[in-house]
RNA sequence: GCGGUCGUAGCUCAGCUUGGAUAGAGCACCAGCCUUCUACCUUUAAAGGAAGUAAGCUGGGGGUCGUGGGUUCAAAUCCCAUCGACCGCGCCA
């Protein structure tokens, strides 16, 4: 039974057109509200007449207990009972399925795709960190998904690296960034060093197998090193794509010759092939896109048209997630894919992280390491546990970090503040995985399995109809956050959430109850356990039971 | 210069797509609370006591929804202008 589909139904038959309802901003005024306003005009009548006049005729809407005019809007009152055995029961027989809408499709996700350069820093974690709860979201809604990371392995900054380890022995992960912030400076006031650059850069365009392999084995430590940290964080991926795949590809070449039909792609006066954009609306200068050097070796935008056309192939629903910095750069690519008759990978675009001190930036070297912020994370979270333990620590602090970073809309930077990040109280990870360990401990007290049975009816306290109609909406919330790939959606419901149960913790003794309601808010809780549990998952948070 | 995104309480953010009932949270600040179901003590282990702890709750103060126009019975929400911040605009990837 559908409380809220009954009154759109009530109300269509009368009124004979589509019915929208709303929730009223407090539930004293009633659990759904129909506003009369757009009917006035027709009607020729005050809304609140036309409020009252509908009461007369709606008759008896099952799970409704009361309908009320109050002003303008036609409020009504669910029957509370319904709504608490349909919800809790929906959830104890769907369980770790519970909120998903099942879509069964392929999609092809690649997220992170950071320059294999040095251990990533908190601002790019942000990529990683939306990437991987869109994809956890899409999984939990039944879609088979492929995680891809496109390593750009073939550019300028890897060149960098390989002249800057020169002579270097046994260089590891943790050496780059110093390697690499190093021979910046030093290229800053040295063309010599420019130069050799583009030298091992036209070697290894040549297909120099020496080169090749120093470019590899750098390539192979970054890749290494950022997987582990990734991993670390319970986030993986089902396939590395190396863009040197493409410098050689003849796709490149046929691509080209494709787009020289069209008409579009001329030689500029430096011989380079440019391909013309005019008419896609594509805010820049000129509206032109390079896609070759002048002796026609191919650039970043023409590898990367051939990958996306390799992606788009092999699934329908391609999704990427992108840096603002490149929502031109992917309208010229979304263009150029249009002109081949490809349609272009759904981007999800999010802002920077912003610390205090300014911008970060690898190649100054003036960044917070994710993985320093990490450690620093996992510190602060053993000083404020009572059980000292490092598993149960680590799960604390990563879980603080995701969150802090995950719950700003997409569109938003994140203004990155280290000890609020880090503040175990309010609005933080740490608060949403101690309510899920605190109805483990509770039935850790209570000792013995959650009840199979009991009289629903008894949960009537006003904090535990807040708390069951809070767990109700998690479905809709899921197919929210899926339709605008937001993973803040979730992150602001699972608060929710946690809030309802704290206020119901407080105003609902448990175990001192009698034996039926007892087990009936038991029930309750081990159904708020799952909700919580389902809705962390999806943002890569683990639970723990004590911490 | 052109284009995009953002601008809501001292700070960090929801709400804007689909305009409506007093603009919501968190942090910080002030005042309380007690249910300890992850902190203390006692004992017949379920209650009592006590302390003042708290990843907790309640209440409070705090807002020209950047600014100025417009549309509308109604604007944080839609439109226009304007200011500010960030991002982008041919051989980097």
């Amino acid at each position: 039974m559908d409380i809220k589909q009954n009154i759109t139904d009530a109300l269509h038959k009368i009124l004979k057109k589509d019915i929208v309802l709303e929730v009223p901003p407090d539930s004293a005024l009633g659990d759904y509200a129909f506003p009369c306003f757009n009917l006035a005009k027709e009607m020729r009548k005050a809304p609140p007449l036309i409020a009252q006049d509908l009461i007369k005729k709606l008759g008896k809407i099952e799970g409704v207990s009361q309908i009320k005019a109050t002003g303008p809007y036609l409020n009504f009152f669910v029957n509370k009972t319904d709504i608490v055995e349909e919800t809790i029961n929906t959830i104890r027989k769907q369980k770790d399925k519970y909120g998903a809408s099942i879509k069964k499709e392929k999609i092809i996700i690649e997220h992170t795709s950071i320059n294999p350069n040095a251990s990533p820093h908190v601002g790019r974690a942000r990529n990683a960190l939306i990437g991987d709860s869109i994809v956890r979201l899409m999984r939990f809604n039944g879609a088979d998904v492929d995680v891809r990371y496109f390593v750009n392995d073939v550019g300028k900054q890897i060149a960098m690296l390989v002249l800057g380890s020169k002579g270097k022995k046994n260089v590891q992960f943790d050496d780059l960034l110093k390697i690499y912030v190093d021979i910046n400076e030093k290229s800053e006031n040295n063309s010599k060093i420019e130069k050799e650059v583009f030298e091992l850069l036209n070697n290894l365009e040549k297909g120099d197998a020496a080169t090749k392999k120093k470019f590899k084995d750098i390539v192979d430590i970054c890749i290494k090193g950022q997987s582990k940290i990734f991993k670390e964080l319970e986030i993986e991926y089902d396939k590395f794509d190396y863009e040197s795949k493409f410098l050689w590809d003849k796709k490149t070449e046929e691509i080209l010759s494709k787009l020289k039909k069209t008409g579009k792609l001329f030689e500029d006066e430096e011989n380079r092939l440019v391909l013309n954009q005019e008419g896609y609306n594509i805010p820049v200068k000129n509206p032109v896109l390079v896609l070759t050097r002048a002796d026609k070796t191919s650039l970043y935008p023409l590898r990367d048209i051939a990958y996306t056309i390799e992606k788009m192939e092999s699934a329908k629903k391609n999704i990427i997630i992108l840096g603002e910095d490149q929502k031109t750069y992917f309208q010229q690519i979304k263009a150029a894919l249009d002109l081949l008759g490809y349609k272009a990978p759904v981007p999800v675009h999010y802002s920077f992280v912003l610390l205090a001190e300014g911008k970060m930036s690898t190649r100054k070297g003036n960044v917070v390491l994710l993985e320093d912020f990490m450690k620093e994370a996992v510190k602060k979270a053993k000083e404020k546990m009572k059980k000292k333990n490092d598993k149960i620590a680590k799960t604390i602090a990563y879980g603080a970090v995701k969150y802090a970073i995950l719950k700003v809309s997409n569109e938003k930077n994140v203004m990155f503040d280290l000890d609020s990040a880090l503040s175990f109280e309010g609005d933080t990870g740490p608060y949403l995985q101690y309510s899920y360990a605190r109805i483990c401990s509770i039935f850790d007290k209570y000792g013995k399995k959650v009840p199979l049975t009991a009289d629903l009816s008894l949960l009537k306290d006003n904090s535990e109809i807040e708390l069951v109609k809070e767990l109700a909406r998690f479905p809709d919330i899921v197919k929210q956050a899926a339709n605008e790939l937001s993973p803040y959606i979730i992150a602001n419901y699972v608060f929710a959430v946690a809030k309802r149960f704290s206020e119901f913790y407080h105003a609902c003794p448990i175990l001192t109850e009698k034996e039926e309601l007892k087990k009936a808010r038991l029930i309750l809780i081990d159904a708020v356990r799952q909700v919580l549990a389902n809705g962390l998952d999806l943002l890569g948070l683990k639970v723990v039971e004590e911490m």
